[in-house]
DNA sequence: ATGTGC
């Protein structure tokens, strides 16, 4: 028997097996690369320059196993977004362009007691009174009005210096990974700009794709893990989407200078300038991922100080208490990040990862995981998942468009195995953001949702309205469908909006 | 994604 191939512009993937797909290494690639898809959505990713991103990441030096895209990948700055991407901490190299312009962009879910009945009807107040208290869109203007020092101690300690300052609870920090701070951040390395850029911008929004959700569970798929994420149908949940605004991107885009000017050898050798790359054991290196780390901290509390936030806001509208409403933080994702992990790989003679021919083993090395709107998805027992969950596996939480809904997943069986413990992170965009606003009208897309699907939908512009049209997105259903089906991701619960608030 | 650019 033949495996089937499929066709794209320049390339051919072979299907390894159902929903994986592999294109095979050709000239400079280090690894092969795989496509975890269905065939109509390898149809969609083959569509724009996803492809050819993700066979230039193959080049990137101390790549392990293979390159892989997710079913929700499209095209980003250099490296897909929906990819994944893991490089030897000793030998290989870490990437701006693979963590992503907004650095800890990610997602958090906050439950509550309420049910759908107890908002049907106060949904106009409940969207205006989010919309009037979370500040959203460009530019600046945040909950928290912060100066240079307090987005050091924000850099350095994450959420627990949002304990310290009365917008989290103990509970928080134990429901959110690395319980809210990285170690490993050095403010130091974040550049004086960046600081500057984050001082104002403490418990905001943002734009684009961003997002605060107020929404109803219509399904739990697996009860037990449902019992366990504490969800259950017609149970009203808050999804927060933002990353760490223009301090992230500054600090993005900072290094990505610094590594040009640096690290020409190497940037020469790429087949892309987009994706420079600090190699393992350099100055750069550990200052990128110091401040990587910061960054990261940074995005947590923005999440954080909005949830709080939120707390308050439901308070007024319902007058009652937020812990009588038993608004509890679920969990919160990381989708654009590196993080040193210990993954097994094929490693060659030398004890480095190789393929092919070379490979005479496998074994345990340290990582530079590279998730670019990707999420992480451990198994149940593993270390890393929180006490909380550690029986039944980590939550992994993917928006789909405002039209469409969301998931709950848990972390697979099979996704240590298979992707670096790692899942999708959302629908995935169909089309870009310029094509959508020619496609769609904001005003008439709010009216749709709100006549069709009785969704509440308030915006700084409709532009955005436009660019986030759930037409512009993948079919969520179907994303999730090959997560679940490859055991990387289960299903556990989905979720549909009630109302929602955007840039 | 982004005080909407290399």
């Amino acid at each position: 028997m033949t495996n089937r191939t499929f066709d794209a512009d320049g390339v051919t993937l072979e299907q390894v097996r159902e929903h994986v797909w592999e294109i095979p290494r050709t000239g400079d690639m280090r690894v092969p690369a795989r496509v975890l898809a269905s065939e109509a959505l390898l149809e969609e990713i083959s569509d724009d320059k996803t492809l050819e991103q993700l066979q230039n990441t193959t080049h990137l030096p101390g790549i392990a196993n293979y390159a892989i895209c997710m079913p929700d990948g499209h095209q980003g700055y250099g490296f897909p977004v929906g990819g994944v991407g893991a490089m030897d901490v000793e030998t290989g190299c870490i990437s701006p362009g693979s963590v992503g312009y907004d650095i800890n962009c990610g997602v958090r879910m906050m439950r509550t007691s309420l049910t759908y009945s107890d908002l049907q009807d106060r949904e106009e107040e409940l969207v205006d009174s989010l919309f009037a208290n979370i500040p959203s869109g460009l530019g600046g203007g945040g909950i928290v009005d912060g100066d240079v020092d307090t987005v050091e101690e924000i850099l350095a300690r994450g959420v627990d210096w949002a304990l310290e300052h009365g917008h989290a609870v103990e509970d928080d920090l134990l429901h959110c990974e690395d319980e809210g701070m990285r170690e490993e951040a050095d403010p130091s390395k974040v550049s004086q700009k960046a600081k500057d850029r984050g001082k104002n911008q403490i418990g905001s929004l943002g734009s684009g794709n961003h997002f605060l959700e107020v929404q109803r569970v219509t399904d739990v798929f697996d009860a037990a893990v449902g019992e366990a994420y504490g969800l259950e149908e017609d149970q009203i949940v808050v999804l927060i989407h933002c990353g760490s605004r223009g301090l992230g991107h500054q600090t993005c885009n900072d290094y990505l200078r610094k590594i040009e000017q640096q690290h020409r050898g190497l940037l020469d050798k790429l087949p892309d300038k987009e994706l420079a790359a600090a190699p393992a054991g350099s100055q750069l290196a550990e200052d990128y991922y110091g401040a990587m780390n910061a960054a990261i901290n940074f995005a947590w509390v923005n999440r954080q100080v909005i949830m709080h936030r939120v707390r308050k806001v439901f308070e007024r509208v319902f007058d009652r208490s937020w812990e009588d409403m038993e608004m509890e933080l679920l969990y919160d994702v990381a989708h654009n990040i590196a993080k040193k992990e210990y993954h097994e790989v094929d490693v060659g003679p030398d004890g480095t990862p190789a393929v092919g021919d070379e490979v005479v083993g496998r074994e345990e090395r340290e990582l530079y995981v590279h998730r670019k709107g990707a999420t992480r998805a451990f198994p149940a027992g593993h270390p890393e998942v929180p006490k909380a969950y550690r029986d039944v596996g980590q939550p992994v939480i993917i928006p789909g468009s405002m039209g469409a809904g969301n998931y709950v997943l848990r972390g697979g069986e099979n996704s240590m195995e298979l992707t670096f413990g790692s899942t999708a992170h959302g629908a995935g965009r169909l089309m870009s953001r310029t094509q959508a606003k020619n496609e769609y009208w904001g005003g008439d897309v709010q009216q749709q949702l709100r006549d069709q699907d009785q969704i509440y939908v308030k915006a700084q512009s409709g532009a955005t309205v436009a660019e986030e049209a759930p037409g512009v997105y993948k079919d969520v259903d179907e994303v999730v469908g090959v997560s679940d089906a490859l055991g990387i991701g289960d299903k556990v619960a989905r979720t549909f909006p009630v109302c929602n608030i955007k840039g």
